[in-house]
DNA sequence: TAAACTTCTTAATCTAGATTAAGGCAGCTC
DNA sequence: GAGCTGCCTTAATCTAGATTAAGAAGTTTA
């Protein structure tokens, strides 16, 4: 199942920002956090460990949202780059808007709803990161983002499921 | 850093169930999902893969709640199965609460707390999953759970760090 | 049109952790 | 107190996927 659109956190004076391909939106340690909510292109967050690898942690298409929440409940520096995958149209919010001192009844609903979406991705992630061999991590991922493959690299997929460009690479030639 | 308590989603009619050790409080496979807000004990959520493993995808102390999100969220049959580790009182919501139609803007406000700082939790745990390994994540679950592992078997705590025990016990052997 | 990147592939080797198997030690129950 | 049952440990073997390395396209820059 496709991850469905989030809807808007509408701030009075919102406008939309242009970003070109590559453009870095967060760097890791920033403290003054922001949720991008993407309106057309795509955008990705990641860390890099210890090593020196890189691990992509989501995907943000159209219609979807992308910021540290992690960091933002905790109260820590983001460990998370945010960077433009694509020409990107996007709208800038406060993180702590989500908090919505100032929301009405009707966006706090919107927000739950959003926040909702994004707890069911992550324990479907979670349990395929914990259960599922490359392979099946990898049908699962076509499934749930059917034409995300012919907008990235494949190494920014296999990075997303865990697994190395390599073994990817692998499955993908054994599958035909 | 340690998971913070949740606060209550009140309902006008709630009352506190008390359940023994051992108690199932919810199967796969069923569609009439509830969320369970723990006062005292311990409940974990599991699913088991399609060779028989078994795996946790959550522990709810006091003060925590725990439910299949995912699976109300995305309209289908739940895959966790949920159970008391100790005995154990709960108040039972039902799931959809958490969507709030009857709710006041404060108890909205508490839901989304809550909510995010799921999102932190899972956000965290994803990331463990991808880049550390064994002992790492062993250290990780000690710096959050702190007291668990004197109310759980171990071979929960390797199931939960998506690791085996026969691992885990090599793990902690070598520490000392 | 060549040089320089990027991305993807293939193949050889390596390794963290899985699997399998066996034994030890509580704490029960009968 | 003998025999369960549940949990933990240790050790030998195995394997999915990592690492390392090299080359093949394709694309961009100049």
């Amino acid at each position: 199942m496709s991850p469905s659109p989030s809807l808007p956190l509408q701030e009075p004076n919102t406008q939309i920002k242009f970003f070109k391909r590559g453009t870095i939106l967060q760097n890791k340690e920033e403290v003054h956090l922001k949720a991008f909510y993407i309106k057309k292109g795509l955008v990705r967050s990641y860390t890099i460990d210890s090593k020196g690898k890189q691990h992509i942690f989501m995907f943000a298409l159209e219609e979807w949202i992308i910021g540290d929440i992690e960091a933002y409940q905790y109260n820590h520096p983001t460990e998370l780059f945010i960077d433009c995958l694509e020409d990107t149209e996007l709208i800038i919010l406060k993180i702590d808007h989500l908090n919505g001192d100032q929301l009405s009844h009707d966006q706090l609903k919107k927000n739950l709803h959003l926040l909702g979406r994004r707890v069911g991705l992550l324990q479907r992630r979670v349990l395929m990161l914990m259960s599922a061999t490359a392979s099946e991590r990898y049908a699962l991922f076509l499934k749930d983002y059917p034409d995300l493959p012919n907008r990235i690299p494949q190494y920014m997929i296999a990075s997303y499921l865990g697994i190395t460009p390599e073994a990817l690479s692998k499955i993908r030639s054994k599958k035909t």
